[in-house]
RNA sequence: GGGCCGGUAGCUCAGUUAGGGAGAGCGACGGACUCUUAAUCCGUCGGUCGGGGGUUCAAAUCCCUCCCGGCCCGCCA
């Protein structure tokens, strides 16, 4: 989707980097070590990437790791020709632990727990989440919704991810055999991660079988019968954090299908049945469940581990994300404010690196992967990122187009203080942005941009927050300001350019003998009804001229 | 308490895997464009590379130690 395959024209050096003295190739982006590390290993075909996580709640901005950064190594892989699936599995044979404080609907919009029926939602804690129905009544499960909801922001950013339902691979029988070869296996199973887990004892049991009678996950299996592949379990209960979720004391058998393995030995499994070339994590698995799942991987299941990528958390605003604490962002919250190629870019920069997404600083950001995309364009130049922007910046649109047009993002806040789209074009058209021969769509894509920083200014509530006013704003003014504004619809009544207003301006001024700040305050006040604004003589040149000419002589 | 990752200019980052010149953009400040505010151009300032110690002819980079942020070492994912 971002590179045109039938394009031999792409320079051979563009994912190749620079060759030291033993021959081994250094890259400037990091999809591309991963890439090597990963065909070192003579991968069969297609190679998979892996993500996943447990379809708990909302995903926020930071759970799209998984997603991103497994793309990026996707996409250079099938640029460098080979075939590639990009899977992610919805961990929803978990147990719902507690209860969201806030959910999404199925079109993305955020709601708090009082919007559904938290009582219902109650009843379910300790069932996996496919058991659990949809708060919304609409998908099939509460897993079904939520994941539902990752598959669309994914779409949103234009990543192609094949969703997989973890208990689908249970119920269709996948996950079968090695949850046969585990518990076969029960006492290696039980060494390896005992090393790893100061809890596993001597009755540990690798295997959560879900209770025929009140559907939770349970931990106390008291049997294991191989020849009939079943378990015998009684449902205790299960103590998750400070709560503990009562068991029903029912004694029963379960099938290897009816529950599942624990996470530490889950995820190895997912590797062997899914065959699993590469698989980024959070930091937080890096210390806990990667070791172990190498270990139980070479040593219990006797398969060879993805090649691994620990990314670094990145804080929102400053602050860790968190979903109690309410500071979360979603991808869809995210794309009302900027294009989808400025989120992939910063999910393209280095994974190692700690980093804030700081959404009153948008602006920035923006600006950034424009700089990033003018230097792949050649349009600027800066040894610093040009490497790396060569070679990530084709993974980052739909379609590497040249005559595309960016507006700078405040300046696109400047033409939302504006609603009339032939104005804003003018505006645009005026400060060269655009001429006669830009090509209509880019105009168009460019003028999306608006609407977002809009958005951003609104939600921002920032200096960019400023609206032309249709009514007339309450303005008290002095004598000589009231005349120099006089000066000012005599002027502009007799017809002049936007530059011609904004010297005006201070050439009243200068005549009525006043500074020149309290007469642009007037100005703004008279238009904005605020203190400060945009380039204002240059503003009002775009506007229509009679409009301008009442207002300044306050005749409404 | 033990371990892991991160800490480079006010901000966002490159450079750390394999030691050799401390960099870019933005911001700020000053100036130009008949014009303090969105745009453009020129210039300036800005850093004990988290602190300290060590190795080396040479350290942002290697070693030790300490500080800060986050994570793991219970359960769970």
């Amino acid at each position: 989707m971002s590179v045109d395959d039938s394009d031999d024209s792409v320079p051979a050096a563009a994912g190749e980097g620079d060759t030291d003295e033993t021959g081994e190739t250094r890259h400037a982006f990091w999809a591309d070590e991963v890439a090597d590390e990963i065909l070192a290993r003579d991968p069969d075909e297609p190679i998979v990437i892996k993500g996943g996580i447990s379809p708990s709640g909302v995903a926020h901005l930071g759970n799209f790791n998984e997603i991103l950064r497994g793309y990026f190594v996707a996409e250079v892989l099938r640029e460098r020709g080979y075939e590639v699936r990009q899977v992610f599995t919805s961990d929803d044979k978990d147990p719902l632990r507690k209860l969201p404080r806030k959910l999404a609907d199925k079109d993305g919009n955020i709601v708090g727990l009082g919007d559904v029926d938290a009582g219902a939602l109650g009843q379910n804690l300790g069932k996996p989440y496919t058991d659990i129905p949809d708060p919304f009544g609409e998908a099939e499960s509460y897993a079904a919704h939520f994941a539902a909801l990752i598959e669309a922001d994914a779409e949103r950013l234009g990543v192609p991810v094949e969703m997989i339902s973890n208990t689908e691979l249970y119920s269709d029988g996948t996950f079968e055999p090695v949850v046969r070869h585990v518990l076969e296996n029960a006492d290696t199973a039980r060494e390896v991660l005992a090393e790893y887990q100061s809890k596993v004892d001597d009755d540990y049991v690798p295997f959560n079988p879900v209770c025929g009678n009140c559907g939770k996950i349970t931990e106390t299996v008291t049997a294991i019968d191989l020849d009939a592949g079943t378990v015998d379990y009684v449902c205790t209960d299960m103590t998750a954090g400070d709560n503990t979720i009562s068991g029903c004391d029912h004694e029963g058998t379960a099938t290897f299908r009816e529950g599942k393995l624990p996470w530490r030995f889950e995820w190895p499994a997912q590797w062997q049945v899914l065959g699993v070339d590469f698989e980024p994590f959070g930091k937080d698995h890096a210390e806990g469940s990667w070791p172990s799942g190498d270990d139980i991987a070479r040593n219990v299941l006797d398969i060879q581990p993805p090649v691994p990528m620990t990314y670094e958390w990145f804080t929102l605003n400053g602050e860790p994300l968190s979903s109690s604490a309410g500071n979360i962002v979603t991808v869809a919250e995210v794309l009302e404010l900027a294009e989808p190629e400025v989120l992939r870019y910063f999910f393209a920069l280095n994974p190692r690196r700690a980093r804030d997404f700081d959404l009153r600083r948008l602006d920035l950001l923006v600006n950034d992967f424009d700089r990033f995309e003018r230097v792949y364009f050649d349009e600027e130049t800066d040894e610093n990122i040009e490497q790396l922007a060569d070679r990530a910046y084709p993974f980052l649109v739909d379609e590497v187009r040249e005559e595309r047009v960016r507006f700078p993002y405040t300046f696109a806040a400047v033409l939302g203080m504006v609603d009339d789209p032939e104005l804003r074009r003018q505006m645009a058209k005026n400060e060269g942005h655009i001429t006669d021969e830009t090509p209509e769509w880019a105009i168009e894509d460019a003028m999306e941009r608006v609407e977002k920083a809009r958005t951003w200014a609104k939600r921002m509530d920032n200096e960019y927050n400023y609206r032309l006013q249709t009514e007339m704003p309450d303005v008290d003014l002095d004598d000589d300001v009231a005349d120099a504004l006089a000066d000012l619809a005599a002027f502009v009544e007799d017809g002049h350019t936007g530059e011609e207003i904004q010297g005006e301006i201070y050439e009243a001024a200068k005549r009525h003998d006043i500074d020149t700040g309290d007469l642009f305050q007037a100005g703004y006040l008279l238009f904005f009804d605020q203190t400060q604004g945009p380039r204002l003589g240059e503003f009002l040149g775009e506007l229509e001229q009679e409009f301008v000419v009442k207002r300044l002589r306050r005749t409404e």
